[in-house]
DNA sequence: TCAAAAGTGTTCTTCGTACACCCATGA
DNA sequence: TCATGGGTGTACGAAGAACACTTTTGA
């Protein structure tokens, strides 16, 4: 029988990020106190006594990085006996997804000891984070093929080209331009707005899209299973 | 900021098991301790301060059931404040597979406290522990889908048939006897051996089969994705 | 007029599904 | 000989994958 309990509950966030430019990218802090100072680390820290685990999410994300999420999951909870070289820690880990203007509501905060890092060029990290953010990886490239959980990473109205390029982004693999409209168009919570693209170069401006959210739960209850 | 952080950690498992006679089925036990005396519950127990997560999951398992289990997986973490009347615990929940002959060990148990229900059949719970079976049940029949995780609830050689019944009892539906075994031999993870089923009654008596994991490991390395 | 990106349809192959009759055994 | 459960193949339809040319715009 273990003595008295001495174990502290901590929460972790991947937050994924993501534009054409910048690509699929995971918000990051530079540690300012031991251990791992100065080492960058996932946006996280202990659960308040009174407090879910999700608001303790948003709570340690809106103090550590200023931004407020939009669609948030719990990923796996950690509790590896020296995961934390002091005490034992147990992290219950969540990923979440922003829109693209949290890439510039950060450069606001203190850029010194927040900032995006592209999927493919994370530094390395404290404690087990970079299993974590792995993890959090693996679910999203699944999640995205059976939930439309993309569009939570895209501004309300996008060119449908920006959603190829996100499932290319998280799949890390190319995807045939006319198979992929055929299938999302054809479940039918994609609606067309006559608005055009605003152009950024070259090239023939698409029409702009938006997700219809209600039109999706609807089709859900209907049984509807999404699939790419 | 929170004072001192006062919270508990436990584990609880949802323990599958399968035969064709009794069905699928979750260990419970009667609690013999308030809150929730006498009431049916998920085996679990608070962590030890310097046991893994699996560990303490195996050791309560070992400890309130006599069973020990043959597949682990973590399943989700419970931490809204109130789900135990008195302290704030958060629960890591794990669910599990077992061959059936844990269905014998449990009789040579004190009886009374550890108990088999079938799926359909659960009683009254204690804590949150109804929505933890619900949520094990999820995940056992989505993840039956695409990996070959039955095999670990039958025993090492099996009727064909005992599979199909197996994927009927957790999917809760029917399956077309001929499409499924076209479907699972393809894989080429399943031997058939010479040997014939000990007859139980009337029928024909079935060949045999095994899984062959090292099979299903390196079919797994080349790529393979296994969906039923 | 050229470069860059958007828009669009058809064919072939693969996979899923529906479906019914004979066989081996115990009672 | 009958009841019970095991074993097997074919045909149809749906969905996925491969694939190339035309259109619109800015430079």
């Amino acid at each position: 029988m273990p003595t008295t309990q001495d174990i502290k509950v901590a929460v972790d966030a991947v937050v994924f990020g993501y534009t054409s430019k910048e690509g699929l990218s995971v918000l990051l802090i530079k540690r300012n106190i031991d251990p791992f100072k100065d080492t960058w680390a996932l946006p996280g820290g202990l659960v308040g006594n009174d407090e879910s685990l999700e608001d303790a999410v948003q709570r340690e994300l809106k103090e550590e990085t200023g931004v407020s999420i939009n669609y948030l999951e719990q990923l796996y909870s950690f509790g590896q006996p020296g995961r934390d070289p002091r005490n034992r820690v147990i992290s219950i880990t969540y990923y979440g997804l922003v829109k693209p203007d949290a890439f510039q509501i950060e450069a606001a905060t203190d850029a010194a000891e927040v900032e995006w890092f592209n999927i493919k060029r994370i530094p390395q990290l404290a404690f087990d984070h970079e299993d974590i953010i792995a993890a959090a990886h693996d679910r999203l490239k699944n999640k995205i093929l059976y939930q439309p959980i993309g569009f939570e990473l895209l501004e309300e109205r996008f060119p449908f080209s920006e959603l190829e390029k996100l499932y290319m982004a998280v799949l890390d693999r190319s995807i045939d331009r006319r198979n992929f409209k055929k299938k999302v168009v054809k479940f039918g919570f994609l609606e067309e707005t006559d608005e055009k693209q605003a152009l950024a170069g070259a090239g023939r401006p698409g029409n702009l899209f938006c997700f219809n959210q209600q039109k999706y739960f609807q089709l859900q209850k209907e049984g509807i299973n999404f699939e790419i």
